[in-house]
Order: structure tokens, then sequence, then C-alpha cells
DNA sequence: GTCTATAAGTTGATAGAC
DNA sequence: GTCTATCAACTTATAGAC
């Protein structure tokens, strides 16, 4: 409660990395709020319970953030970055089979390494988006669009069976994400709790499923 | 504000159907109740915005109610009905592929014509299923795997594509859903609000995307 | 930079008049 | 059955000592 070791910059030296202990005890309270907010959603959230997930007194993530509101955008932020990159995968000159499965395995990864970002991603989205609706109808949809040119350049050569594009990236996100956002059914279902031997398995699943139905089956 | 007429059936009429007013009354509740926790979820819905949208004070919600939790609880029940009917087209000796998209096209009605119900189960999920945990893990689990047993019967016989049944349910309710629980990203993506024509075209689209994956193309 | 104490407002729920 | 008035608990946010 008390004696921790502290920088005390101010005093000894002035310029030790003006940031540093901002960065590090910013990163402490995004990894927890990034769990929390993930369970109980940004209503449901108290900065109490943020205050205590992070080990911290819950004035010091009011001095370092201001309001609940922007240390939920800041969650959010860090989650879209992850979100749109991977998407790299999808290129002109790249084999169909091998990009599309590329980016399978990509969100696959995400949602098994990262299912509380899905979570949070997902209650926002469920909220109609209010903190990042003009990213969605911004950078999301340029990016989304670009890809869809492509995968549509695929299709006029014969090089997969036709698919509309825009709806192939909402299956694809809606059947990896699943296996976070909705954790619980499935392992309900399954009758066991979700582990790495069911995400690997799911994995296969969504990979041959989509390719298939791409008509890209090896 | 006052002289709403009313049914005054404790003087006048001591047995005009007893449980009358008190079924349109949980009736108008539980619709607005709908609307409301699926854009806040549970927490983020106050018994005040509940009151308002249904038109009634609070102490009236609580009256026929009792608590949040209770409400919320009812809520959920009249969706999960919903959802667990429509697996009925699933039948052994059913033609798989009209079997299939019979199922598809109803999860898709439903996911059209009842969103908000789509929502407060995907908040439910997200938050570990609290309420209905026990219902998904029992007569869910039991009716799923009963319906997969068909499923693999149906492979076995060679009349589709060898697939996992259990994940196959996952990714045709993260398909469907989607449409609802992320209707906001799904109108940034395409970039006008989705209306009949696009869920038209998203129906069409889940359909024959997953015939495909399943060996099912006409 | 960190934390205790507290202000100002909202919440779920109920008592009790009608 | 219905509604107004009210309560105790909890909320976000900040002031100010250290």
């Amino acid at each position: 409660m008390s004696a921790r070791p502290r920088v005390v910059a101010s005093s000894v030296a002035p310029s030790v990395k003006p940031g540093r202990i901002r960065q590090a005890q910013e990163s402490i309270i995004l990894q927890a709020a990034e769990k929390v907010f993930a369970r109980a959603g940004f209503a449901g959230t108290s900065m109490n319970e943020l205050a205590l997930a992070a080990g911290l007194p819950k004035s010091t993530l009011h001095y370092y953030f201001g309001t609940k509101e922007v240390l939920h955008r800041a969650v959010l932020a860090n989650i879209l970055e992850l979100w749109l990159e991977g998407m790299e995968a999808i290129q002109p000159e790249a084999e169909p089979r091998e990009a599309l499965a590329r980016y399978i395995r990509h969100k696959m990864r995400l949602t098994t390494e990262r299912p509380d970002a899905s979570r949070v991603f997902a209650n926002e989205l469920l909220q109609g988006a209010p903190q990042i609706g003009d990213i969605l109808r911004g950078e999301l949809r340029r990016l989304v669009r670009r890809k869809a040119r492509i995968i549509e350049a695929w299709i006029r050569d014969g090089r997969m069976t036709a698919v509309d594009p825009l709806h192939l990236f909402f299956s694809l996100w809606a059947m990896t994400q699943t296996y976070a956002d909705f954790e619980t059914q499935v392992g309900a279902v399954l009758g066991t709790p979700v582990g790495a031997r069911a995400m690997n398995r799911a994995a296969a699943h969504v990979e041959s499923f989509v390719l298939r139905a791409c008509g890209l089956a090896s």
C-alpha cells in the first residue's frame, strides 16, 4: 500500500524520457481495461472496477485518461489497428487460395490470442458504434472496398467462384469472431471449455469451409 | 397524462379473465424492453428508460416483474424460443440441400424481422450468459447434438461434403446473426443503411455460400 | 505524479396514498 | 392495480494534501 519504489523524475533527472512512466502506466491501464470492458461493456463497467483491475486508485485513471469515455476510446483505437491490418494478405498478384487462407489464419489467430479485444469491439458495434462509427464509415469502408475490387478481379479472371466480396468479408468476420464473442455458447454446445484444441479444429473448419465456398478447395 | 380508459376489474366483474390486464401490460413492457436492452445491454439500461419506452411509470414495471433482472430474463426466455425452433427443418429423411436452405432462410428471416432479439441474445452471450447459461448447456446442447447426428448420417451416406456439424452450426449462426448484431458495420461498409434490398442480397449470399461449402450447390 | 476525501448526480427499489 | 415521493447505494469526476 506504500513504499513502492518510484522514479521521481521531477527533482532528480528532469529529462529521463519524459513520457516513460506515462507510457508504462497507460499500458497497464489499457490492458486491464480491455479485459473488464470485454465482459461488461462500456455501461456495465465502473471506474472502480477498472481501477481495481489495474491495481491503481481510481483517480489515477482519471489523471491519465480524463474520463471513462476517453479511456474506452483508447481501448477501441488499439483494437481497430489489429483489425485493419491482416487484410494485407489480399493483393492482386497473390494466389487467391493462399491469400484467403492466410487472411483466415490471421483472423483466427487474433480471435484466439485476443478474444477480449474482439468482445470490446462487438460490444461497441452492438451499441451502434457510438465511438468508432466515423472510422467504420471512413477508413474501414475504403480499405474493404479496395480489397473487394481485388477479389472481383480474381472472379473476373475465373480464378475463383463468383461471390459477393463485401458479403464474403461479413461472413468471414462473423465466422472467426464468433469463437471469441460467443465463446460461452460454443463451449456450452461442445460440452467443454474452449481450449487450444477446439480452436485448432475451429480454424481448420473455417478455412476449409470458406475455401470450398469460394471454389478454392485443394 | 390522466383520463385513460381503464378496466376496473376488481369491483365490477371479479372474474373477467383474471390475467387479461396483466398479460396485456406484460406484453407491452416486454416489447419495449427488448428494444431498449438490445441497444444498451443489461447494465446500460435503466428502469427509467424502460418505463419511458413502455409509457408506464417505473414502479409499474417493478409491480409486474419485481426486479430489472427478472424482466431481462423474461425477455431472454421469449427470444430463446424463437432461436430453438426452426432447427426442425433438419430431419433424417429430408433432402440435405433443401433442409439446410430452409433453415438458413428461417434464420435470415428472424434476423431481418427481429434484429433486436438477436442483439439482446448477443449481449447476453458476450457477458458469459449469466442468465441463460443453464439452458445453453442443457436444452440447446441436446437439440444441437441431435441435429448434428442427422448431418453426420447425411455425410456418411455421401449426400454432402464432410463438414464438422457442430462447427457448421456455429458458422451458420454467426453468418446470419451478424446482419443484426453488427448491422452498423454492415451499413458502414455498404455505404447505406441496411434495408430490405440489402437483406435479400445477404440471404442469397449466405444460402449459396453455405450450400457450396457443403457440396450442395445446385 | 499519486492518492484520499468528497461533491454532485443517477441508480434500483419500495412505501404508501389513491 | 396504479402512481408519486423517497431512500440508500452507487456512479463519475474533481479538489487538494502529499
